[in-house]
DNA sequence: GTATGTGCAAATTGTTTGCATCGCG
DNA sequence: CGCGATGCAAACAATTTGCACATAC
């Protein structure tokens, strides 16, 4: 279900985009790093850890290139840069975010109850939703138990 | 329910900061412009439109307090910009956005379906939820009936 | 009167782009 | 081999910051 290198080479033959070693080592970064959320800025820098480096431009190509693909899927946690992820089983997702107030955590859960709401308000609104990107604001059970501590 | 200037004032009060006529003018600009998703520039334009001009840099400063004081909501539709409106019926918020993939647009839909999902993720994850914002990615009908034609 | 807020311009930060060169298919 | 991909540096766009001056309380 995952992707991995001979997925990738197949996708790239498809259109007819080249399988440079750049964006191989981009992909193999997101395979080593499952479930973070990573900005250009960390791929470059774990890249670079590898000592095989890569310039910026091509991160920030290559993971617009992967995300057009949906190898990656973007998304934005409001900190002011975008962030890549594996996107793990195609389309619908079923993977959300909660975000801590207090330390900036993310933690990761799935659901399908978001499959019904969709529905709902396609109906409603004559929408026709493709996908959709859910973020819970709130704190985390450790911020939780510092604070009442 | 609605934020109002004599509401706006006495928020302020409490926290000891000073009501200027620019932070007068901004928040009047948002009440002007109910259900409008404005930019920091947006708002810089609306002022000087009505030849009062502001510093665009008070203006962002402005747009940051209003939202810690939580009369305003800062919100991000992916477009390389924040975005705010009126926190209209403080928390929890009950709105959410169909953004147009074709065009985007931005509707506005209302829910309460959200908060039976709230309490199980919740319960599920050991997270306390404040708040969330969701995002549907779609086509409008609109734009589908173009397609289609 | 004084601490806070404002305006301006310069600095930062994330991201994009132009162009010469490189290398995958 | 040729065209798409890379690297670098310069360009951009949104936002932030330092500082002198102004002003709400």
């Amino acid at each position: 279900m995952t992707i991995d290198l001979s997925k990738m080479r197949q996708k790239f033959r498809e259109r007819e985009y080249k399988l440079t070693p750049q964006r191989q080592m981009i992909l193999q970064v997101f395979m080593d790093n499952r479930g973070k959320h990573l900005s250009a800025e960390d791929v470059h820098n774990i890249v670079r850890q590898q000592s095989n480096d890569i310039g910026l431009a091509t991160v920030y190509r290559t993971l617009e290139l992967l995300s057009e693909l949906e190898i990656l899927q973007k998304m934005d946690f409001g900190d002011g840069r975008s962030r890549y992820e594996l996107n793990e089983n195609s389309t619908p997702h079923h993977h959300h975010h909660l975000i801590c107030i207090t330390c900036g955590k993310v933690i990761e859960f799935e659901d399908d109850l978001l499959e019904d709401l969709e529905n709902v308000i396609a109906k409603n609104s004559n929408f026709t939703i493709i996908d959709h990107q859910v973020k819970f604001y709130g704190h985390c059970q450790e911020c939780r138990e510092k604070r009442e501590g």
